[in-house]
DNA sequence: ACCCAGGTGTTTC
DNA sequence: GAAACACATGGG
């Protein structure tokens, strides 16, 4: 893939703050529209705790409409970043906890779930976590026949179990899924015959106990 | 008109 | 547990 692609270490954007806000913002929305809702909240120069905090809701509202779920997200954002400020002072004191700590806080906030969850902590924290995404379910059931209903975790230990544990290789690596993923693996479309993978389909992969 | 997008939380069997 | 549903907009 990387040969196919190109090398990506992904999540363009110039803060972890910035990270926090897109990984809310890209639930189940085109990047494309993440990209705008930030553009948007940086003309105003308001892309940093205090200003999310203290935006009225309906100008937050506005910034992230497209992006869909606005209301629940603008909701979301706000609590977190309050919860942030309050229990931690800053998004970088939050993010320097150790890994299980940093898992526990970040998935007891409403509006962080697994995927979101491991996306900070990956491209922000730092932290050697795999993110399994819609696109990774698809491509490893397409192609290596896994069960496309399996598990966040399962999927994530068996992918993580096949992989040398490297923070650079894991940020890549989620990003080469992604972009196979809008390429040649389409939802209700048959998996793409040009799919770069097809050369190692068949890959035996070790399934964990 | 229909399906999809870098999901999450709640409710219901 | 898992299945079904609400959340909402914009692009193909």
């Amino acid at each position: 893939m990387k040969n196919h692609f190109g090398f990506r270490n992904w999540w363009p954007a110039d803060t972890n703050f910035e990270i926090l806000v897109g990984a809310i913002l890209t639930q189940q929305a085109s990047w494309k529209s993440v990209e705008r809702a930030i553009g948007k909240l940086k003309e105003m120069n308001s892309l940093d705790l205090d200003s999310i905090i203290n935006m009225p809701k309906e100008r937050l509202h506005s910034c992230i409409k497209e992006t869909g779920y606005f209301r629940q997200k603008a909701d979301n954002l706000k609590n977190i970043c309050k919860s942030i400020k309050e229990d931690y002072k800053s998004l970088e004191i939050l993010l320097a906890l150790d890994d299980d700590d940093l898992r526990r806080i970040l998935l007891s906030k409403k509006g962080i779930g697994n995927e979101t969850c491991d996306s900070i902590m990956l491209y922000a924290a730092n932290k050697e976590v795999f993110v399994i995404d819609a696109y990774t379910k698809r491509i490893m059931s397409r192609v290596f026949g896994i069960d496309e209903n399996i598990e966040y975790g399962k999927l994530q230990m068996l992918i993580q179990a096949n992989l040398p544990k490297n923070l650079v290789l894991y940020k890549d690596f989620h990003a080469q899924f992604v972009e196979l993923g809008k390429n040649y693996c389409k939802k209700s479309i048959p998996l793409c015959n040009k799919c770069p993978l097809n050369k190692i389909c068949g890959y035996n992969i070790k399934q964990p106990a």
